[in-house]
DNA sequence: ACAGCGTTGAG
DNA sequence: TCAACGCTG
């Protein structure tokens, strides 16, 4: 009888194109298991909305298996080893994850080795894993287009099928013991309508995407179009790897759909680019990417604005849209994310952190890269950022991208009555006054 | 309202 | 090695 493997899996909460399950199936049997790590400093604790969704993805998952998916919670370094003695496991397998939590897999890594245990980690969640996309000096890019560019020069794998497993029994928990769904005053209601969780819903994402609205993707940017993935929970919980998106738009499309391919790649290079930023800036969320922006005088928010911001009441139409739409679906369309950060750090003059931790508890894509790399794209601080001076008019965004209302009045349908707020900022004076504190980002590159 | 990235070609 | 350049967000 050959010792099992564990299988940790963490961001890649999937059976097809999983390299370690894979790996591990080949050995033997295999012990898969998810740790819901609320205790480690370098895992940063999930969101309300992603809570909810991994909740979905977990059962899914383990209805996958035949309810053979072990379910363990704490630090990893001290379960994993518990779970390795429980088992008698000899060997320890799991996919990259690429945020500060890879301090907690390589140290876990050569203590597992040191005790005489085979440790072993894959590529899996990336199509170019960072430390090999280099500029021509051997630096990390910080532009995404040479980034891009250089990227694919290298050969992107085919996914891997489902692997024939034999299941080793061990203890777990019961999933409802985690608490992940809300106790009290059901909020979730609005995600059920919007998303279906787990592996098979992430294929009929894709799969619906490709069909339905690929064709469609030159017009990503109006909300009011159904245009756009909406892979992005899939792709963050790992239900479905970026191996199997660029090898689904290399297959057979609607012939309206080719000429938006390589527009739809690209973001999946953001994705990429972003992922980048991170592994070589582990602390992505908390610090600007360029220094030059510590100096930035921030308001001290009004807890009142910040309030209305977060709850879609600001006055400024397209902007409470959105944070409806993200409060209600767990989701905002792309370009409203841009807008709706432009007037909270441009207009308000709020921290980004600020919002990138609301977004952070709201939205079920919720992205340890992404997140705050978008968040600091916007700010200017970030890696590629627009410039900070190219501040956003969310009226003139409105009408350019949702001319006929149509979005604003699925999620404002007050808009146009008394019972509208009036605007809680002066677009005009706070645009002034934000170019007027920029000033200080100059002298700080100066100095 | 332009700084800063990556490239390139000369030294 | 460096400065000038083109480009971009």
């Amino acid at each position: 009888m050959t010792a099992p493997t564990i299988v940790w899996l963490r961001d890649d909460l999937r059976l097809t194109d999983n390299p370690a399950l894979t790996a591990a199936a080949d050995r033997g049997p295999v012990v898969l298991v998810y740790l819901l790590d609320d205790d480690s400093p370098e895992v940063r604790p999930m969101g309300a909305a992603s809570r909810w969704w991994l909740h979905g993805s977990l059962r899914s998952l383990s209805t996958a298996t035949g309810d053979q998916l072990v379910l363990r919670r704490g630090a990893a370094e001290t379960v994993i080893p518990q779970l390795v003695a429980d088992t008698g496991a000899a060997a320890v397998f799991w996919n990259r994850r690429y945020g500060a939590a890879r301090e907690i897999d390589a140290r876990l890594k050569s203590s597992l080795r040191e005790s005489g245990l085979e440790a072993q980690s894959f590529q899996a969640n990336l199509l170019f894993e960072p430390w090999t996309v280099r500029t021509g000096e051997g630096n990390p890019f910080r532009v995404f287009t040479p980034f891009w560019r250089a990227a694919r020069e290298a050969a992107v794998r085919a996914p891997l099928p489902v692997p024939h497993v034999d299941w080793a029994i061990a203890d777990g928990d019961d999933l409802e013991s985690w608490a992940l769904l809300p106790t009290h005053l059901d909020w979730t209601a609005g995600l059920h309508e919007s998303w279906n969780p787990g592996e098979e819903g992430a294929h009929a994402q894709l799969e619906s995407f490709v069909t339905e609205r690929l064709a469609d993707y030159h017009r990503r940017d109006e909300p009011a179009v159904e245009a756009t993935s909406r892979l992005s929970p899939h792709l963050s919980f790992g239900e479905i790897s970026p191996f199997q998106i660029w090898e689904r738009m290399h297959g057979d499309l609607p012939a309206a759909a080719t000429k938006n391919v390589a527009k739809f790649l690209s973001e999946v290079g953001w994705r990429e680019f972003n992922a980048n930023i991170l592994f070589h800036s582990p602390e992505l969320a908390e610090k600007n990417y360029r220094p030059a922006f510590d100096a930035f005088p921030w308001a001290e928010p009004d807890p009142r604005d910040l309030k209305a911001w977060q709850q879609g009441r600001t006055g400024i139409p397209i902007v409470d849209a959105g944070m409806r739409e993200l409060r209600h679906t767990g989701y905002m369309h792309n370009r409203v994310r841009m807008i709706v950060a432009s007037l909270l750090i441009k207009n308000m003059l709020i921290d980004w952190r600020v919002g990138e931790k609301w977004f952070w508890d709201c939205l079920v894509d919720a992205d340890e890269a992404s997140n705050p790399g978008n968040w600091q794209w916007v700010a200017g601080s970030g890696a590629d950022a627009a410039p900070y001076f190219r501040i956003f008019n969310p009226m003139l965004q409105a009408d350019k991208f949702d001319g006929q209302q149509k979005y604003i009045k699925r999620w404002v349908p007050e808009f146009g009555t008394a019972e509208y707020p009036e605007s809680i900022v002066d677009l005009a004076a706070s645009r002034r006054e934000a170019l007027a504190a920029y000033e200080h980002v100059k002298a700080g590159q100066r100095a």
